[in-house]
RNA sequence: GGAGACGUCGCCUAGUCCGGUCUAUGGCGCCUCACUGCUAAUGAGGUUUGGGUUAACAGCCCAUCGAGGGUUCAAAUCCCUCCGUCUCCGCCA
């Protein structure tokens, strides 16, 4: 959520972000009205309140008569308490309901617009081309043994496959070349769950989309994730971090689960598009105003993991209105898939700035204490992708293929896939 | 899945049986100051978090003893539900 301070002393700044995204400006005058309802609550609850604890301590101290006498008198009191704590509570929801109804303010440099409203950043090298004409990654997944779409329908149904061979091998060599890549950048490893508390959902922005795009288990209050972000932003939850500490970098492993239940007849064929896979996730807890520079750290790894995959592709600043309710800025890198003559998103940065750390609770305290106290402040949560299996592997196959099939494997991936072509096993 | 024990303001801990003087005890750690060439030791003070009011990180007030309900004039304390931890049993990769 947006900080409360913001939205009462500079509602405009608000009013403008919802603009640039092409949200409700009324949400803003709402959250208003219901955090001046709140206040007056809590004001009235809070002098009642003072009073009954004062008459209270008369009371324990009264005797006989007297004591007969302050009973009467406070139980009246204790009535009108309860009611205005019954008041109080309303208020306090509603203006939750309203306050988390604001998406998180955008970044000033934020394009304003929907998802054609993206800036490009840059493009990064040259756009395959082939003297053949090139398969699809379907066909190639085929021919190589590596993705079974038919026996992952018959099994689990459509949007799901099995990754065999060199398919299944391609994943852990990728997992492995992230995973080497985050240690190297000094990330914290983790495997993280894949089934969360609806609080870990909500705290990220994602309950929302529980109808068409969050699977829930039935039976237990339990969501699968669509994203390892969920779990490493609820990872620190109700926790004050030490800001010496900070940033604490994450590098997350979990499968990933997507209904897609909006996105009928888009991507139908092969696995761009598909209800589980796996992904690195970087996640990091750092300060509002390191936020900023850590973004553009994002971005940088996951462009050099994209070289290393020897990819042409292309960084996009995302527009207002295509963000997300948590980030203020996000960057996605898309790279080129030839059969589809167009750059697709195989990895993502976002900076949520404050907003996630809020409804999850996750402070920072400065190290130095003093004797006036140390004040807190939220951290700020940014995640971006290292590697998505799925699209990594369709980019990989259908920008490497040569004639009759087979696979160039990118020089960083040789060491973990232990050989420099992949070759057909099938015509 | 069954039985039991437990959850107190960084850590440990008193308080819970028998509700009011709990404005939550003490120790450790940490912070500030004093003393001393420096450090250590010693002494004094401070040290949960959130919210309201406010020019204010001053003062005052409210909430907070795992979470949420309930009983009561009054709940850390009594009752219920949930969450978590631990022990034992059963089942199981």
């Amino acid at each position: 959520m947006i900080d409360p301070r913001i939205l009462r002393d500079d509602p405009d700044r608000v009013r403008a972000s919802q603009r640039k995204r092409g949200a409700s400006e009324s949400a803003v005058d709402d959250a208003l009205a219901a955090d001046k309802a709140r206040r007056e609550a809590i004001a009235t609850f809070e002098n009642l309140r003072a009073e009954q604890k004062k008459m209270g301590k008369q009371v324990a101290q009264a005797k006989g008569e007297e004591k007969a006498a302050l009973l009467a008198q406070v139980k009246e009191l204790a009535a009108a308490v309860k009611e205005a704590e019954a008041a109080q509570v309303v208020a306090e929801e509603s203006w939750a309901t309203a306050l988390k109804a604001i998406p998180n303010l955008t970044a000033e440099e934020t394009p304003a617009g929907g998802e054609d409203d993206f800036v490009l950043i840059e493009t990064v090298g040259e756009i395959p081309t082939f003297d053949f004409e090139p398969r699809d990654h379907v066909e190639l997944g085929r021919m190589l043994g590596a993705i079974d779409l038919e026996r992952g329908a018959k099994v689990s149904g459509s949007r799901f496959y099995f990754l065999t061979g060199v398919g299944a091998e391609l994943e852990f060599a990728l997992i492995n070349l992230a995973m080497e890549q985050a240690r190297e950048a000094g990330f914290t490893q983790v495997i993280a769950p894949a089934l969360v508390r609806p609080e870990a959902m909500a705290g990220t922005g994602f309950l929302d989309q529980v109808d068409d795009g969050v699977y829930r288990i039935e039976g237990d209050d339990l969501y699968l994730v669509g994203t390892s972000e969920v779990p490493m932003a609820a990872y620190h939850s109700d926790e004050i971090l030490d800001a010496a500490s900070l940033p604490l970098r994450y590098a997350a492993f979990s499968s990933c689960f997507r209904k897609e239940a909006g996105s009928a007849g888009k991507d139908t064929k092969g696995i761009i598009r598909v209800h589980q896979f796996e992904k690195v996730e970087m996640f990091v807890y750092t300060t509002l105003e390191e936020s900023y520079a850590e973004h553009a750290r994002l971005l940088a790894w996951e462009k050099a993991f994209l070289d290393k995959l020897e990819l042409a592709y292309r960084v996009i600043d995302v527009a207002a209105g295509d963000l997300g309710p948590s980030a203020a800025r996000k960057f996605d890198c898309e790279a080129w898939i030839p059969t589809q003559g167009k750059y697709r998103e195989l990895t993502s940065a976002s900076n949520c700035t404050e907003f996630q750390a809020r409804r999850l609770d996750i402070r920072q305290r400065a190290s130095t204490g003093s004797t006036t106290g140390t004040a807190t402040a939220p951290v700020a949560t940014l995640n971006g992708t290292l590697t998505a299996i799925t699209r990594a592997i369709v980019a990989i196959l259908e920008t490497h293929q040569q004639a009759d099939g087979s696979i160039r494997v990118p020089k960083a991936l040789q060491k973990w896939l232990g050989r420099e072509v992949l070759t057909p096993i099938a015509g």
